[in-house]
DNA sequence: TCAAAAGTGTTCTTCATACACCCATGT
DNA sequence: ACATGGGTGTATGAAGAACACTTTTGA
């Protein structure tokens, strides 16, 4: 038996991915395409964010994490639920009624978006169904619906999280180095940072972990290696109230 | 013609009303009560948030803002949404069942939760329609629904936000004396803060407007009066990207 | 004159900031 | 040997943290 669809009910997931080597924060999508009925001419050819419609019978978190399965394969990443999106018309430009017509959905949908953050090394997108594509969040192609706003606030979202939270690590490998997780904070927050000054404010802390490991396979200095530890982070609790107003 | 509801889409109102007086911050709540068809005696009575469905012609935005002037008469007043709530389970105990059977509503609704900031000063309350009444946060009734929880993740939402954001002006009236501003940021945070160090920080801040006013009718020594400008506040932009994990 | 809250200074320590060169490694 | 990115130290200024008493006012 299929799980009954709530009709005017949908999720949408963001999906952050850092990439190491191009040292940028990137966004999966999907493309949309569509064909005249009569001139087989591509009248839709842009790209969209991953989403379906809620089941009756999971909640919302099940439904962003089914969705992210589908499009990735992968289980148990990180998401937040950051935004709901419901206005009337938010699916107003004639692409998009072209699209819902053809797909056959409602367009008074209200869809609840939450991101997902992952590091790109830790996905393989070969063979999979939707044929998914990173983007740089500096370079995103013409997307679809209200995705654009949608990812816009995603990333507000993260930017303004990874000032407090340690939600920076869930877009590294569980091994990484100080100049990658610099590389990350420029790329998310959009700033430059002092490599000196960094490096000893990350390694004093004593949530990030020196191991007795060094990258292999490059054809340089090998760097070292750290790990972050939640446990010590939350055991820390370094709950420091800077009212930075 | 009346406007159409969406049956399974509800906004859920916290409100949080700062109190200069008692210096507490507080969640504004109507009574939920019902009478046993027979025996004619309290089956339900307890609190809740304001709430209400979604209609088909309006952004969530005005939803929220249609119950909110519903609840307190007043308008144009600062409104986030911060998290929907769409869990199958999320009305299963019994006296939320015998309440969705008498009121006629689908169990299986999906709310979208927004929270209001204002000053206690700054609503009337007697002979409003609900009989809404102020609780401290810190001392809330027994609540209907998952809406201890949601108020409780509202709280989460505003303390974050209030340690970047001047979003803690919207609690006081216009015009506000330093220690009532510190009295808020210690309500809302729920932390001690040193009278000395924080005003020295706070008068510094050129968006802290001193005012050629003291307070007048209290029985002591009238402090300074001083006002928050958001225009200076924006031209400063004082973006100090402190990374703080 | 008293009660109540407003207002005021200093020291110490920590942390942000600015800045330029040598080092270790693989090829 | 060389190219590449890894790794290091110091000085200055700003701001946070800790701490207790005097002042002003209305009643």
């Amino acid at each position: 038996m299929n799980p009954k669809i709530i009709p005017n009910i949908s999720v949408d997931c963001v999906v952050f991915g850092f990439n190491i080597r191009s040292k940028s924060l990137n966004v999966l999508l999907i493309e949309r395409k569509l064909k005249s009925k009569d001139s087989n001419e591509l009248i839709i050819d842009d790209f969209k964010l991953t989403g379906y419609h809620m089941f009756e019978n999971e909640t919302l978190d099940q439904s962003a994490s089914r969705v992210m399965k589908e499009l990735t394969g992968l289980d148990h990443l990180y998401k937040k639920q950051f935004k709901t999106y419901g206005s009337p018309n938010r699916l107003m430009n004639p692409k998009d009624i072209i699209w819902a017509d053809s797909e056959n959905f409602n367009l008074r949908t209200l869809t609840v978006a939450y991101y997902f953050l992952i590091s790109t090394n830790d996905v393989n997108l070969e063979n999979r169904k939707y044929n998914p594509q990173w983007f740089p969040i500096l370079n995103l192609p013409e997307l679809g619906f209200d995705h654009e706003q949608i990812i816009a606030e995603a990333h507000e979202d993260l930017k303004l999280k990874s000032l407090h939270e340690p939600l920076v690590f869930k877009l590294l490998p569980n091994k990484f180095t100080i100049n990658e997780l610099q590389n990350l904070y420029e790329a998310v927050l959009g700033i430059e940072i002092d490599n000196r000054n960094f490096r000893r404010k990350v390694i004093k802390k004593k949530y990030i972990i020196a191991l007795n490991e060094k990258q292999v396979g490059v054809s340089k200095k090998p760097a070292q290696l750290y790990t972050f530890s939640m446990d010590i982070y939350k055991k820390a609790d370094e709950k420091s109230y800077l009212i930075n107003i």
